[in-house]
DNA sequence: TTGAAAGCGCTAACAA
DNA sequence: TTGTTAGCGCTTTCAA
């Protein structure tokens, strides 16, 4: 014998009101004097009556679902990311709908999933939607935002951090500290943001390799994050020190590289090598650490991200926004100046 | 001029068949030809049509939603925890429906919004549900499933790892590296889980207290996290070394410790003392920190929770279970035998 | 195997 | 301000 589950009906006999006054008093929609409002209120509490949401978003045509595709969310910067989105979401008045996804197929089928479930909105932190998905977001009306990511789609908005800004202020940082031997530092199946950032440090030191005053190389790290920088430092200096300047894709290859610098060979940073990261992930400020490096502010990225979501949600058919998010060089102990 | 949503019944149409069919086929719920089959699809494809998920939720009065709450996923564990927690909820075929809460109010307000879209259960990983909650979710038949937490609430099952086996370890360890100043050091506002290593640690070294083997004090940090542990070593060890081998509450903890003794003193683990942690958290594997720490399970943690989901949606009744994640040792430099 | 029909619980346009 | 009513798009008996 199972409890029939209350509905607005419910709730409307027992206040002697009609089912619209109900849905008025909990949508906050259209008029409802203070008695009936008062009354509705009452019993509904008497009855523990709960909206359902389910009926109420099929009869809206949408829910007030955000649907958000990460990947890795162990990843002390992605972490980081998300816990901003996920705040904004809700702030926004939406829930998050969020899923971890490993490959294109994945991507795919949980696209296919908030169509489905008629989200308000999808961001997209991990992977290159489909053009396919696109059109139907078109269709459907979903505004789409990529975050730290490039798409081909013109009407999916995109925030990212300003990589360009970022690798200037590291070559400028470096330069000033009077690094002559420059390394970019990047991992082999690198992304969208390393890449760019690796193109705009040599642009930002063109001029000095030009004049000879500096020397560059890219470094390619042949596994990802703290490891990747580790086994990469051990191979690197074997020799010597080999760079005195090195700008890193991301923070826990720049703090890899350091330990496995020391360890192996007892080279430090400032002493033997300035190194700068970028993201400003917590571990960058550890003690042990103390890296120079470019922080990301994955706050006004995530609140960006939504206030695209409500533009478009608003005007579909907007041309694209591309929305690059300021950078800050955060100074710490691994660049000091070298003579 | 708003293009039309796409309907099973504009499927059914095109495709020659009934609004059922569709249904059927596309559910796999009740039978349906081959060939039938086959035109729904074919006609499915050329519209475009994608279920409604809101529709069919409200119909089977539960929607194939798993309400996740958590809080600071910045965190390294907690965000371990949750990466683990999504797979295995979309690996059951759910999806994800993920609120950061800060307040017991939030988590309130989280809890109904979950009962409003008829989740098929309910993951707790922060903050204690209200009894009202649980009796709600008796009524609606949604199962709750708390991590590392306790509870009051019959109804709702536990999954934690097993602190006391982890304390044990970790005292066997120091007492076996011949550790004789031992100390547990926690936050000051601590947690279920802290309170409960802390507990265990001291009953497993207590007849060596007794005996007068070995002493033991508390500390308390008065700040959380990395810097809490920084500050509280500083403050510790001001007038030397006081304890030679510590348990911590957790790895951030850990190896705030190690970096605050490191710069103010140059004490240094496992030279000055042995330190272990809690969690294996992956900054405890960084070679400046090797912190030898017990190993939380998220996988195991998480596939428990999923499994005691589904077993509790099949029988409601049941009685509460809790389940206790086994721990592990993890070796590492932090820890080496005295004289 | 298939279709007709009765909901699931809610919202919103319209009329009163 | 209120109630009536016609859906929102799907599932699922029941009968054919």
């Amino acid at each position: 014998m199972k409890a029939k589950n209350i509905t607005a009906q419910d709730v409307a006999d027992l206040a002697g009101v009609s089912r619209a006054a109900v849905s008025r008093t909990f949508s906050n929609n259209g008029s409802v004097a203070e008695a009936t409002r008062q009354k509705v209120l009452e019993a509904a509490k008497k009855l523990g009556y709960q909206v359902n949401i389910l009926a109420q978003s099929l009869n809206r045509q949408r829910s007030d679902l955000v649907g958000l595709v990460t990947t890795t969310t162990r990843d002390p910067f992605r972490s980081l990311l998300l816990e901003h989105l996920i705040k904004q979401i809700q702030q926004a008045g939406f829930q998050a709908l969020v899923t971890e996804v490993e490959s294109a197929e994945d991507l795919e089928q949980t696209l296919q999933k908030f169509i489905q479930f008629r989200v308000s909105g999808v961001i997209i932190t991990s992977g290159r939607p489909p053009a396919e998905f696109a059109k139907e977001c078109v269709r459907c009306e979903i505004p789409v935002v990529v975050i730290n990511r490039e798409t081909d789609l013109s009407n999916v908005d995109v925030v990212k951090s300003d990589n360009s800004a970022g690798a200037e202020l590291a070559a400028k940082t470096l330069l000033a500290a009077n690094c002559k031997r420059l390394a970019y530092l990047n991992v082999r199946n690198d992304t969208y943001s390393s890449t760019a950032r690796g193109a705009a440090f040599i642009k930002a030191i063109a001029e000095d390799i030009v004049d000879n005053t500096v020397s560059f190389e890219q470094i390619v790290a042949e596994y990802p994050r703290y490891e990747g920088g580790v086994k990469v430092a051990r191979q690197v200096f074997e020799n010597g020190v080999k760079y005195d300047g090195i700008f890193c894709a991301n923070d826990l290859l720049a703090c890899g590289f350091i330990d496995g610098a020391r360890s192996a060979f007892n080279y430090r940073a400032p002493d033997d090598f300035c190194i700068i990261g970028f993201d400003d992930i917590p571990v960058a400020n550890f003690e042990s650490y103390g890296l120079t490096t470019i922080r990301q502010d994955t706050s006004a990225i995530a609140k960006q991200a939504l206030a695209l979501l409500r533009q478009r949600a608003v005007q579909s058919d907007r041309s694209q926004v591309i929305q690059n998010i300021n950078v800050e060089l955060v100074k710490r102990r691994s660049v000091a100046k070298r003579n």
